[in-house]
DNA sequence: AAATGTGAAGAGGTTCACAGCG
DNA sequence: CGCTGTGAACCTCTTCACATTT
């Protein structure tokens, strides 16, 4: 899929979680081990250093590393720093429901436009925002300059939406419709898409629970 | 993390619903090309046919698989054939999306029991449903026989929560909570935890993002 | 001829073992 | 002595090449 550079983001993302937990608890120094135990030990401390080397952070031997600069780093690499303009594309339940999350949770994503389809729900107001007829993404969203769009619609719908959202500057995705887009811009910037699967997810569980009321299958 | 067996259910999935749109547009067969050109060409023909092989699943050659047993057989593979009892544990503006989702769009999925915390979503009803303390859960989980719990609330409260639940018999979970989950039984059965981090999602579109202004950073 | 099934090669990421500093 | 930094071994998954079957 992606080339890789041999550190995963939701590792460094996980990293970075665990170091605001540590330097709230009056911590100003942690090891490898440490981060990993706050981790549940669910990443190797060999692999904790591994990642952190390789975005070229330096931790005193013997001690450990200074909370403070590695997350301030681990935020610039995350691109955290800064804030966010997004576009929320599709206002049912769960473009509303991500809308409030982002208000609610995460303030550094600034819902400045939202769009649907339905004549019902274009003209609403939320949070001093308009919902907007989808038709009309290209116009607002060059005024808005979002680059960063959630795709909340139909899965029939979605190629078309994302395509439309690209068309307007959009340069990220977040898609929750159960489709695969496939998304170029014309000025040849790639368009980063990310899949959140809903059914998708709950299906792994349920096939876990399915072949794990039988005795671990063995593959021939 | 897994043990992995060479097959990944994402790619399952997504072969299923590939199937079921082949199956729609009256196709009896298809190539392991013609389901890869289904899904966009982002898996190899190749991949697919050692995915479809691992399951047992046969084809003939020179022709293709047979649709109906192959999508009836990935539906087995996973737990789509049978419904199953769900549990929303917070009940916020997520825990009340995904719900509202389940009923909506995967009727396989049925919500039997919700919890929240703050005594003013406590008795509120929601589609004949109505919302219990979580302090009760175990007790009403018990009645209720959910093996599928929902965790939608916050960070702080989150392995607390899955902890009553899987005391409850609850034996796997999607986590919207940013939190890693540590969850054992007594019986000895695993729980299955299974996170979506949506802040850790969007992290991942504006690291993409942040470094993606600059021409493509090489690793020494 | 067309497409599957599969051993072998390849790539990528994780773990090990230990050298190197503080 | 403790912990980092890192080359090497290891392992898992993906891709290639091609024999095999209809």
């Amino acid at each position: 899929m992606e080339p890789g550079f041999g550190v995963s983001i939701p590792r460094l993302y996980a990293y970075h979680r665990a170091l605001r937990e540590a330097s709230a608890a009056g911590k100003g120094t942690i090891t490898s081990h440490g981060l990993a135990t706050l981790l549940g030990e669910t990443i190797a401390p060999t692999q904790i250093r591994k990642d952190l080397c390789a975005l070229g952070a330096r931790g005193r031997r013997g001690h450990g590393y200074a909370i403070k600069p590695l997350s301030a780093h681990l935020a610039w690499v995350l691109g955290l720093e800064h804030d966010w303009r997004v576009a929320i594309a599709g206002f049912g339940y769960l473009g509303h429901a991500f809308a409030t999350f982002l208000a609610a949770r995460e303030r550094r994503f600034d819902v400045v436009a939202i769009f649907d389809r339905s004549p019902q729900v274009i003209g609403q107001e939320w949070q001093g925002v308009r919902v907007d007829d989808i038709a009309d993404a290209t116009r607002v969203l060059r005024a808005a300059a979002c680059e960063i769009a959630v795709v909340a619609v139909p899965a029939e719908a979605a190629q078309g939406v994302a395509e439309t959202l690209a068309g307007a500057g959009v340069r990220a995705i977040l898609n929750f419709a159960p489709s695969t887009l496939r998304v170029h811009r014309e000025d040849g910037m790639p368009v980063v898409v990310r899949n959140i699967d809903l059914a998708g997810e709950l299906s792994i569980l349920t096939h876990r629970l399915a072949v794990g009321t039988m005795p671990a299958v063995e593959e021939a």
